[in-house]
DNA sequence: ATAACTGCAAAACATTTGCATACAG
DNA sequence: CTGTATGCAAATGTTTTGCAGTTAT
């Protein structure tokens, strides 16, 4: 499957579309801040966080603040546009989330790469804990941390223990 | 002292003497601070943050800085005597980890009560994605968010979809 | 003695807020 | 027009850092 590092056009016009409809269902004003922003997070792939996003912006000479890049994001967690990380900082990441299935997340300890990975055996957690507690799971966060096994990962330190 | 729902004598001592040695080990110095400290969480049941610590320790007229706080609870998660959680805010959340069997959390969605569960299915998970990635799993974090469905949840507010 | 640890306060960082201005509806 | 969104800068809250003084070893 050819999927090309960013998304395609019509998942573009087909995003800008759910933003456009989600902001007039709720009376909210469509900028062309907020499209702005809703461009650059889903023309460019990978994890990012508020600031990364902010500079990016004002490098291709869009003058947005951090208040707009901050606000704009809560708007489009609200619409399931993006999705929000904790990876162990307290610094939050973030994901854009349409037509992207779903998945945790595997970070490198040593050059906090991240990778992704699919865990099915989610659902019977989820259901198991269901059964146990009152609740109704509306979503969950799983990461693994761990060590790299290969040679390549920058910051690979930890010879100690890999000397086969 | 009859400090029921806390760790008995017998633990809080073993603990000491864990963190006793480790410090040795390291060559780290003994103060009365971290051992304040290591008890302090010992004897307190539940999840903390820095802060809370650091209040805690100060109303029991011990005085050490959030600056040591933060520090000795660094040590504390080297030697495994304490875990680091980081639930969707930005502010970590500590807990102590002896004799405590590993478990994942369950966060209210309209309370933010915390609940522990136990997912064997993390083992399988964890195997998978060894198998997938060249990376050798050293630890997980996961938490699932959901909605209380009983009344005495303080903050439930969500009736639209409980009509059943 | 002496290097590590401490408290304190300042700095750093991410994020939020207040307010005057700009602009979508 | 009107009130919502914006930019800016200041405020907030958490965590880190620098440094002079303290203390374990």
């Amino acid at each position: 499957m050819a999927v090309v590092m960013s998304v395609s056009t019509d998942h573009l016009e087909e995003v800008k579309r759910l933003f456009s409809n989600f902001l007039k269902e709720r009376n909210l004003r469509q900028t062309a801040e907020r499209f702005a922003i809703l461009e650059e997070i889903y023309s460019t792939p990978g994890h990012f966080d508020a600031d990364e996003l902010f500079v990016r912006l004002k490098e291709k000479g869009c003058r947005v603040s951090r208040a707009t890049v901050y606000n704009t994001l809560d708007l489009l967690l609200e619409c399931d546009l993006v999705v929000k990380h904790q990876f162990g900082s307290n610094q939050a990441k973030y994901e854009r989330a349409f037509a992207y299935r779903q998945h945790d997340h595997l970070i490198c300890l040593d050059c906090q790469a991240i990778f992704e990975f699919c865990a099915p055996q989610l659902q019977s957690i989820k259901e198991m804990v269901e059964d146990i507690y009152p609740v109704r799971i509306k979503s969950h966060s799983l990461q693994l941390y761990g060590e790299c096994l290969q040679e390549d990962c920058p910051n690979r330190s930890r010879v100690e223990d890999e000397t086969a």
